[in-house]
DNA sequence: CGTTGGATTGGCT
DNA sequence: GCCAATCCAACGC
């Protein structure tokens, strides 16, 4: 899992950047230097002109990130308590994005837990929110650059086979939500428990 | 300026 | 399995 995803893994449309996402190992350095890292599981692809993205309805102070140039990490909030991070994909300029939605925690299980309040590692990375709050992520990070930051990027990791790779409807959108547009590793314990629309 | 509901989670029935 | 929590962006008046 030597070097990092280059802008140009980025740069595609979320459709092939999603399942090639699986597999792939997100770092994350603490002021204090302790390292947290998980390998993502399950994904999910917004699209240009989709109806369930933040996008749809043009650039707004919210979403402005995922109009601005790939590789970088749009984080938003929503329900009331959650942060949720996508991986800003596509061309400047066209509001397209990967969901980053569960992961299995390898590095950094004790920092997570605390910051999750749940000690099982199945709990701690297994849910957009989750995996957001286990590797401490808010506003802050909104807007990060992953592919030339020192603190939060993500390495190439052991890409997952398209024979190992499940695609299911999305969870939780109504719009669109018949899109066949999440990805998980097939049968692997650490994805969400969301339960797709359909599929 | 007021209203509505969400790319979810966790606790309770 | 079901449902409340909890805040704010987006949209309508």
């Amino acid at each position: 899992m030597a070097g990092r995803l280059p802008r140009s893994f980025y740069a595609r449309s979320a459709l092939r950047v999603a399942p090639e996402l699986l597999g792939r190992v997100l770092v994350r350095r603490l002021a204090d230097g302790t390292r947290l890292a998980a390998r993502l599981v399950e994904t999910e692809a917004y699209l240009p002109d989709d109806p369930a993205s933040h996008a749809f309805r043009g650039p707004t102070r919210r979403n402005e990130v995922m109009f601005g140039p790939p590789g970088r990490l749009y984080v938003y909030f929503t329900y009331g308590n959650h942060w949720m991070m996508n991986a800003v994909t596509g061309r400047a300029g066209e509001g397209t994005a990967v969901l980053l939605r569960a992961a299995e925690p390898l590095q950094g299980l004790e920092v997570m837990a605390g910051y999750r309040g749940r000690d099982h590692p199945r709990d701690l990375c297994s849910g957009p929110g989750k995996l957001a709050k286990a590797f401490g992520i808010t506003g802050v990070q909104n807007g990060h650059d992953l592919v030339v930051g020192s603190d939060l990027y993500v390495l190439e990791g052991r890409p997952v086979t398209r024979s190992h790779v499940s695609r299911t409807t999305r969870v939780g959108v109504t719009l669109g939500a018949e899109r066949r547009w999440r990805f998980v590793v097939t049968g692997d314990p650490f994805v969400s428990r969301a339960r797709p629309s359909g599929a």
